[in-house]
DNA sequence: CGCTAATTTGCAATGGTTTTCATTAAGAGG
DNA sequence: CCTCTTAATGAAAACCATTGCAAATTAGCG
């Protein structure tokens, strides 16, 4: 039985500050950091701590409904389409396109059966000067 | 002209902190913390400071000395041969074994050439359970 | 050797994230 | 509605990693 709430992918309740930060990530297609997240929503009149910011995204990405990247400094959180993917990012202006491929996959699980690896998973980032900043 | 000092490949002069740090995980094939690497260091009679550490770590890794794995809440280093490779990881046990393929580095090249991009880069690790695990 | 310049070191302070634990509140069942 | 159970929240503490800056060390040179 699938969720009608908009809340309930993530944990067992629906609590306003869940749906806080999925309206916040869904309004907007940039990157944004945690501490970020949060200062917009108590601007926004929002009562949130950080904590509670920083626990739902780290939820929503286990459930992949945002992307995570991390930057050398800090994770940068963006709501994405649910479908597996990877990423191509701009090493210059962190511009950020999906890309996807199945031969990728096939490598990673393959690699992995062939050391007798099993529920294999993998992360890959793909990084780049982009043709606006070259 | 090349370096005969064995730390001189990283900065430019030959320290006995480089030196220590470079030992122990010459010794070590596992992947370890920037911390236990100091408290071994300390624990075996070497005067050497935490930031140092992080710092020769870090520098190490830039050089492609050692291998850096992030994991959710820390980063993980390891003496590795120093041609490009991947890694598979066991998630019990932390069991890593090299791997490479021809195929990714070109799948990433392409994919970032398609948008165009260039100075492309990638990361890419392979999670899973192994044999002796499973 | 001893002097000097410049890199390296390490403590302390900072930044970002996670953990701990007492409190709050969601939501199921009277 | 009211109550009860349990998950979620949030303030403070803990944790990993980085940065600023003064002191110590290296290595080149007289």
């Amino acid at each position: 039985m699938t969720s009608d709430s908009p809340t309930a992918q993530v944990g067992t309740r629906n609590t306003r500050q869940k749906a806080a930060v999925l309206n916040l990530l869904q309004d907007n297609p940039q990157f944004c950091s945690a501490q970020q997240v949060h200062v917009q929503l108590v601007n926004s009149g929002e009562g949130i701590g950080l904590t509670t910011v920083y626990r739902i995204l780290q939820a929503l990405a286990g459930a992949g409904l945002v992307d995570v990247l991390r930057t050398d400094t800090e994770q940068l959180y963006r709501h994405c389409s649910p479908t597996h993917h990877h990423h191509l990012v701009c090493r210059s202006c962190s511009r950020t396109v999906e890309i996807e491929d199945r031969a990728v996959e096939q490598w990673a699980a393959q690699a992995a059966a062939e050391h007798g690896f099993r529920e294999v998973t993998h992360t890959v980032e793909v990084f780049g000067i982009c043709a606006e900043c070259g």
